[in-house]
DNA sequence: AAATATCGCAACCGCATTTCC
DNA sequence: CGGAAATGCGGTTGCGATATT
């Protein structure tokens, strides 16, 4: 394409961002609004590149932001909503509040991996994201692998099952028939919807139809697994810790789900890693209700 | 106390997707 | 409609802080 890249190095900062730099963003965003990130750096009088500038805003500099202290509670609604979506960060972002998608990578990565390996989980296994399944990694897959990934136009939304299955869900033991897992459509967020707007849609009592934007991809996907009908997730089985696979059959819009492995279906609503369950506090309810918001769209 | 190893996190990079013209 | 530009995302890296030897 010979694009040129976002930021030419020549001249700019990088590294850590100063308190200096931190105001002259803040300042210009709050006056000019977000957006225009390739024009930004110049007109706040910032040596940094546009993605820079994004990215210091939306993990560091946005209002509402929180910082640390992961509670139990919303550790496991990450590990939930991990198995439900993968990787997708960012999937994940916008349904904890305050939460960054590169706060909850790094808590993933540092933290949580550990938790769940320490718990006897296939670590291995919740690494795998549909689509680096489907898209082999250049830097190990080699001169081949970067080839072929240059020509994929269009990232696959249906991922044959079978391939996930033998990669990591050994214990399902459905019938082997070409099975399709349909994924969650990456979601975008638009620079109006602010991460928080589920929660507080939540809150409010308006689910999902309002959302702005937000909705309209799952609703695609509904549109899609409408197509066969059957549709498969890893999911964790929070009693036993340890991941199982649920099988969603949605038919005529009515969901019904069983458990395939992991012991005690019955736990599936509980804390997977913390049993706590005593103090059950009204942003814990938010967080259940979060994640049942989403098993729902999928 | 110094050297080394490990950890945690902020930031970078490359690519995919979306938007604009 | 196609190409370029802008934006967003996920993987990875680099480095300071902390722990261990």
């Amino acid at each position: 394409m010979g694009r040129s890249p976002c930021c030419s190095k020549v001249g700019l900062m990088r590294g850590p961002w100063s308190t200096k730099e931190d105001t002259l963003l803040t300042n210009y965003i709050q006056e000019h609004g977000e957006g225009q990130w390739r024009s930004l750096p110049k007109n706040a009088g910032l040596l940094r590149c546009g993605k820079s500038c994004r990215l210091r805003w939306m993990n560091y500099l946005r209002p509402g932001i929180k910082r640390g202290n992961i509670s139990e509670d919303e550790e496991d609604l990450i590990v939930r909503l991990h198995g439900l979506l993968g990787n997708r960060w960012s999937l994940i972002a916008g349904r904890l509040p305050g939460r960054t998608d590169n706060e909850i990578k790094n808590h993933w990565n540092t933290h949580l991996l550990k938790k769940l390996k320490n718990s006897g989980v296939h670590v291995s296994t919740l690494r795998d994201t549909p689509k680096s399944a489907a898209k082999p990694k250049k830097s190990a897959a080699g001169a081949a692998g970067a080839v072929a990934g240059k020509k994929k136009k269009k990232q696959k939304k249906v991922v044959d099952v079978e391939e996930k299955i033998n990669g990591s869900e050994k214990a399902l033991t459905v019938d082997q028939e070409k099975i399709k897992v349909y994924l969650p459509k990456p979601m975008r967020v638009s620079p109006g919807f602010s991460r928080t707007s589920s929660y507080d849609s939540l809150v409010s009592g308006a689910s999902n139809s309002d959302g702005a934007g937000e909705a309209d991809a799952p609703e695609k996907e509904e549109e899609a697994a409408a197509g066969d009908g059957v549709s498969y997730m890893p999911v964790a089985c929070r009693r036993c810790s340890r991941w199982s696979t649920r099988l969603l059959r949605r038919r005529d819009g009515v969901e019904e789900d069983d458990f395939i492995m992991g012991g005690d279906g019955g736990g599936f609503f509980r804390p997977l890693l913390h049993h706590s369950g005593d103090s059950i506090s009204s942003d814990v309810n938010m967080l259940e209700k979060v994640y049942d918001e989403y098993v729902q769209l999928l």
